[in-house]
DNA sequence: TTGGATTATGAAAAAAAATTCATTTTGCGT
DNA sequence: ACGCAAAATGAATTTTTTTTCATAATCCAA
């Protein structure tokens, strides 16, 4: 775990640097802006602490310029806890901030949290069910069609889901109204129906294609073939 | 690829099996309900043929059967196009359903699709945000406080999500205008704070446990420590 | 401690979604 | 071809969600 500290006050900049390496981080320190910035940008950092504070350049165009180009987590130290300080540092994309003077355990607590973050944004998988020309983007829940978006609402979205989850498998209106409206009880409504419509309406665009079938006495079918 | 194939007439029967076979599948004739149901049972099997009209033991019951314990991808042959069949069928739990007379390439071009199905139902993962004792589910789009499963709207789980997806990261109400609102200029409503509050009225029932922080100036955060 | 800015709050208004209902159209068995 | 059941359809109604607005409460700096 490699730290930047761009800190210019030497005492605080050596102190924190000694509590990091003892920590077990891999700390550096640098003194003003100009080399800080060379150092953010030219090497790979899982954390960079940033005085805001700082001689020749100063700690809002670092992050600036640093976050334009890469998404390093970037730690601002205050010095006072002025409220237009931390707007702008918050503005130019820094991830957290810490009003000097501060403790070093809550300084080590918050480069833990980045810490823990980052680990977890890793693995990030996103689904989507296909059928012709049709995608439906589960994280999202749009649909895609062709090259066109679709927006669903929360019942066309599941309907059509539990549809596209169980191509060429015929779906009988019990079977939907129990999954998409929790009626557990047999049906009495034509909703499905009428959300057949809605889905057919905003599927079934100009072109003739027949994306929902019909399946006289049973219910309804999104088949590949014949 | 195993197939089961419960089909009493025989020359039919003999007839699916060898174009299976023909067709690179391992297919087992079985020419009657009982012994059907202990080889669909007993064995494990890709997909099951399975004709409704049969001695001993009919296809309905078999379906039934064999679906209350596992979920074997079954394609009924009915008799005649009846709709009462065909219900029963499908309420019995059946994948599909083909009607006699048949060409064997539309069975063939089913049994493909079935495959086909089960080969991209595999890797389905589910993805959850977590803080203190919130779930966020992305798959549902529901929350989970403790053991409470809480029920948001559209906007609220947009909302939520991008706090969520950035504990410990201060978000100021441009950044959320933004991403859930779309509003690409500069904010003239209050609705973050509207839904902050409809955020906040959700989660904090009855314990004085604090999820979202307000930083004044600046906008809001959920934190971990301190 | 006070004034002004910022945020919280309740509720009205507007918009969107979900449901129901009445009617027309379609498909299928006779 | 006819009649009946099933499905499609359009639109009204109800409910929920979203947005706006006016006012109250809170926070912070001077």
């Amino acid at each position: 775990m490699r730290i930047l500290v761009i800190e210019d006050e030497e005492g605080l900049s050596d102190f924190i640097t000694l509590e990091l390496k003892h920590e077990g981080y891999e700390a550096r320190p640098v003194y003003d802006g100009r080399e800080g910035l060379e150092a953010a940008l030219g090497e790979e950092w899982d954390i960079i602490l940033l005085d805001l504070m700082l001689p020749k350049l100063n700690g809002i165009e670092i992050c600036r310029r640093v976050k334009a180009v890469k998404d390093t987590p970037i730690i601002m130290i205050t010095a006072r806890d002025s409220v237009m300080d931390r707007v702008t540092g918050l503005d130019s994309g820094a991830d957290d901030y810490i009003p000097k003077p501060f403790a070093i355990e809550e300084l080590l607590a918050r480069i833990r949290v980045i810490v823990r973050r980052n680990e977890k944004l890793s693995s990030q998988p996103s689904m989507s069910l296909a059928f012709k020309d049709l995608e439906l983007h589960i994280d999202s829940r749009m649909l895609k069609k062709g090259d066109r978006w679709i927006e669903l609402t929360k019942k066309e979205y599941e309907l059509l889901f539990i549809l596209m989850k169980n191509i060429n498998r015929v779906l009988t209106r019990e079977m939907l109204v129990e999954q998409v409206w929790d009626y557990d009880v047999g049906i009495e409504t034509n909703v499905v129906d009428v959300y057949i419509r809605h889905l057919r309406n905003k599927l079934e665009t100009a072109d003739k294609e027949e994306y929902i079938q019909t399946i006289r006495g049973i219910g309804y079918i999104m088949r590949d073939e014949k």
